[in-house]
DNA sequence: TTTGATTTTTAGGTTAATCTAAAAATATTT
DNA sequence: AAATATTTTTAGATTAACCTAAAAATCAAA
């Protein structure tokens, strides 16, 4: 049975919706990530419950089937691999590998996925630090925290975004605050819950809560008080 | 305007059989191509006029406009190149790289190719020693004889092949007939066309018609009597 | 708990890209 | 130059993937 770049594309997005807010992917929600309509997706659902890649109940949402599941997480692999790839190798920023990945990832070939992956020396990781699926299906888990969870004198090294838009990569790479950066939270304001931080080169910096609500890091070390 | 894969696809086709041919293509000489039927293809070329990328005179074949022959040119530029990343980078044989490179040669972002020409270090042939057109359509010309013209004396070795089939290549790899492999040409047989040459190993090999003739090589000296 | 708002589905298009079968044009051969 | 063969086009369908507008189902709230 052969699956289309679209039926692939919805998937995904089933996936992703699912995994954030931990329930059956709702038509809308389905239709705002497509940036399709709502007619055409419950269109795609029936087509993709025909082919067992998805669980669907009329009104009631939408959950993956095993080998939705599968064919979701390989394409996801894929599309962070050849990010992998287009930083790594080819020099582009983090804000500007999107749109390309989201057309390498439906590129089909034997082998071709395990060799980029070993070209690329089987990164767990992608450039905005989103964990990339193995070959078999298994992700890499990590402690994480978003920025607003930090108390002062937390310490941390940025490990990933919430907001994945090119406004907010270059707004992060303005400030320096690129993946691994390290910094110190000093200061909260309850006010607007923004937060004053000093970064490893002795920077201080306010970040206002859009920030600090899409910003993941690894705590370093307790804090030092 | 927007050009769509099928689009880009038919007027590589035009232009490959343009080329070979040195006169328009024909309506089923495409279908051949393209491997669909003679009436999708005048469908296609109704299509492709109405956007001023072909020329097409009803039962009279069509040729490329010179937008219509700048994207045929980009298309195969962007094929060429990712057979050599996948051979060189990835490790795949030259066999096994057409599916793949012709995917990929739709991929479309801004600075792609010339980020991947440059990672590869500008080649100007492909797997197959066939020519990349540089950035502005430029191509590199460079002298080859088919096997079938070389006289019992003559040296030369391999730049390239005509028929691109993966049975082929194979059968090459097999003799140890790869691009660069040296030979010398010790007699013709007249009565089947076939040919005994000598390998750079000292090799003897006797090679039919239908492999003369599709064997590309670059003279290298004169022959030795 | 009925009413109003929201979400989802259905009904009925459209477009690109294909197809087959039949008609028309061109080419070939006697 | 007719007759025949071949090529090309037209006519009419089909399928995937979308769309809008209207109907139906579900949810929220007075």
């Amino acid at each position: 049975m052969t699956i289309t770049q679209a039926e692939e594309n919805h998937l995904k997005a089933i996936f992703k919706i699912a995994e954030k807010e931990d329930k059956p992917a709702l038509t809308n929600a389905i239709a705002a990530a497509m940036h399709t309509t709502a007619a055409s997706v419950t269109d795609m659902l029936k087509r993709l419950a025909d082919k067992n890649l998805i669980v669907y109940e009329k009104y009631r949402g939408v959950q993956l089937t095993g080998e939705g599941n599968r064919i979701a997480t390989a394409l996801i692999r894929k599309h962070r691999l050849w990010e992998v790839f287009l930083t790594e190798k080819l020099g582009f920023a983090w804000d500007e590998v999107h749109d390309m990945a989201e057309q390498l990832e439906h590129v089909q070939g034997e082998h071709l996925v395990s060799r980029l992956d070993t070209f690329l020396g089987h990164p767990k990781f992608d450039p905005h630090g989103d964990p990339i699926p193995d070959a078999e299906g298994r992700w890499t888990y990590r402690k994480q925290s978003l920025l607003t969870t930090l108390l002062p004198g937390d310490r941390g090294a940025v490990t990933g975004v919430d907001d994945h838009s090119a406004a907010f990569l270059q707004y992060l790479d303005q400030l320096g605050l690129g993946l691994g950066a390290e910094l110190e939270l000093l200061e909260r304001f309850p006010y607007d819950h923004s937060v004053r931080v000093r970064t490893r080169d002795g920077r201080e910096l306010v970040l206002s809560e859009k920030v600090t609500k899409n910003l993941y890091l690894n705590i370093l070390s307790d804090r030092e008080s």
